[in-house]
RNA sequence: CGAGGCGUAGCGCAGUUGGUAGCGCGCGUGGUUUGGGACCAUGAGGUCGCAGGUUCGAUCCCUGUCGCCUCGACCA
């Protein structure tokens, strides 16, 4: 029997069915496992060093725009969350009560926090007074619980790790600008760090958050052509600081309401990373963001000083990279090539007696499977570059899948049947009606993923209705 | 929440026309191996999803229940 090409083993087709691929890879990597808490996942270390590597990279962006971290209640009290009609009626659904403490009955209900701009407002109404207390920039790295009736590992589960950042503003103006900077911040996140390009825009009333003056959002697409919503960004003028009574005494020496944003990434950036990246093999790392960049795979490590030259490159390494050494005995030198490659780790060197008695090592490239012997007094600058390459030829693949699967649509019609043939992203006019919006989602199964700020003229009719439009609107099937 | 399917070892599955269970992978130990998923030997691991009922006896038959998966409506 020869299975010598066959080296993935126990991992679904990627394109014979992709959702099963990816919980396979999710269990089979050990990102994340199901735990006896219905809907409630462990994220496991390799997973969780993942969103330790994002939350490094992103806090570093916020602090550098002012932004300080703060701590805000796990429960919220029944009356805060019903204090703003719009926010209620799109989270009460699937918020989990609680109600007793103690043994005792609560005279008032808590909901386990969904989202806390509820109770950032009330905080906000305490410490704000002047003008000269403004801006108030905070932001949460913490958990949230939404009680999802279907759950995926990191796609969609009940509770979610993210970051939830908060702010006041003297002026629309300054809180609008804020919006648009935490958006662009998400973009870099997402395209610089995760080697995954973006398509930002405004999110359709429809599509936008519960509460909201106005949504922004990065849009990413999967392997499979579907789209995936990055971070949003949200502007909420008044909506809740009037409600919540947060208000300030501004340079008139009048009392004013303050003008508030909240913007949110969370742990299913670890799912777009599985899904935008991945192949038949398994996992596909951007190595700015694999917990290990590079591992050594000694080979005949039994034999004379192979280990020990390991042990040497691996010294070589260690200050610059994230470098593991692969000295298990109990696994031949194929296996560990496996499963390295199907945990995504973005380079392999291997090394033998040969290897050392030349003075170089073999390096193997995760993205393109590429080998190359490297003298290893050239290696360190050698791993550097390929960092470098591995992370824009990953970023440049997925651009080249998301143009290939955006297409134009100018009827109901070729709408329908370019999500059907190519999944992705088809951009139509739009007459900015909620009812062709409806339409739309009701006809072809796919929401409006956002209004482009890249704005294009394809038509003046809008796709759904024929009424003139002046909007394009981009619609795709979504995670 | 509507439709279908499945629950037997960590995973994938057999099986008992009713007499309390086995295979493969994985795992432990010892040894031989190691250049693309090694081999031999020897072990550990299961109140057969849960609760009732029928029966001398239920993992098997009946009823209920819970959980999981797939497909549709809602969602970061």
């Amino acid at each position: 029997m020869s299975n010598k090409k066959e080296f993935v083993k126990d991992i679904t087709n990627i394109d014979e069915d992709f959702a099963q691929w990816y919980t396979d890879i999710v269990l089979k990597t050990e990102l994340a496992d199901y735990t006896e808490a219905k809907g409630f996942i462990s994220i496991r270390p390799y997973g969780y060093a993942i969103w330790e590597k994002i939350q490094e990279y992103t806090d570093r962006r916020f602090k550098e725009y002012g932004i300080k971290n703060i701590s805000m209640p796990v429960l919220i009290p029944e009356n805060l969350l019903n204090k703003e009609k719009e926010h209620v009626e799109g989270f009460a659904p699937e918020v989990a009560w609680v109600t007793m403490g103690g043994g005792e009955e609560l005279e008032e209900r808590m909901c386990v926090r969904p989202t806390s701009e509820t109770i950032f407002s009330t905080m906000y109404s305490k410490w704000l007074s002047s003008w000269r207390d403004l801006p108030f920039l905070y932001n949460q790295w913490c958990n949230v619980l939404r009680w999802e009736k279907e759950t995926r590992p990191f796609l969609r589960s009940r509770e979610f790790l993210w970051q939830e950042g908060h702010t006041i503003h003297e002026t629309a103006e300054e809180a609008k600008k804020l919006t648009f900077n935490m958006l662009e911040v998400y973009a870099d996140v997402i395209e610089n760090l995760l080697a995954i390009p973006v398509l930002k825009g405004q999110k359709t009333k429809k599509e936008q958050f519960a509460g909201a003056e106005s949504t922004y959002t990065v849009e990413t697409l999967m392997h499979d052509g579907r789209a995936l919503q990055g971070g949003t960004s949200h502007y909420f003028g008044q909506n809740f600081t009037k409600p919540f009574d947060v208000k300030f005494q501004n340079r008139e020496g009048e009392q004013e309401y303050a003008y508030q944003t909240s913007w949110g990434i969370s742990t299913r950036l670890i799912g777009a990373v599985i899904m935008a990246h991945g192949d038949n093999r398994g996992l596909k790392l951007p190595p700015y963001v694999a917990p290990i960049q590079a591992v050594i795979v000694p080979i005949a490590q039994q034999k004379e000083n192979v280990l020990e030259e390991a042990e040497k490159i691996k010294e070589i390494l260690a200050n610059r990279f994230r470098v593991e050494l692969d000295s298990r005995d109990n696994y031949t030198v194929g296996y560990k090539f496996n499963d390295w490659e199907m945990k995504g780790v973005p380079v392999r060197i291997e090394m033998g007696p040969k290897e050392i008695e030349k003075g170089e090592v073999i390096v193997t490239r995760r993205d393109t499977l590429e080998k190359m012997p490297v003298k290893v007094e050239e290696l360190e600058e050698k791993i550097k570059e390929l960092m470098k390459d591995i992370q824009k030829s990953m970023y440049d693949t997925c651009q080249k899948r998301m143009k290939e699967k955006t297409t134009i649509a100018l009827n109901m019609e070729e709408l329908a049947k370019n999500l059907d043939e190519n999944q992705g992203y088809v951009k139509t006019m739009w007459c900015g009606s909620q009812e062709c919006e409806d339409k739309v989602k009701e006809v072809t199964g796919a929401p409006s993923r956002c209004i482009p700020f890249e704005q294009e003229h394809l038509s003046d009719t809008c796709v759904c209705c024929g009424k003139k439009a002046d909007t394009m609107v981009v619609w795709g099937r979504q995670y």
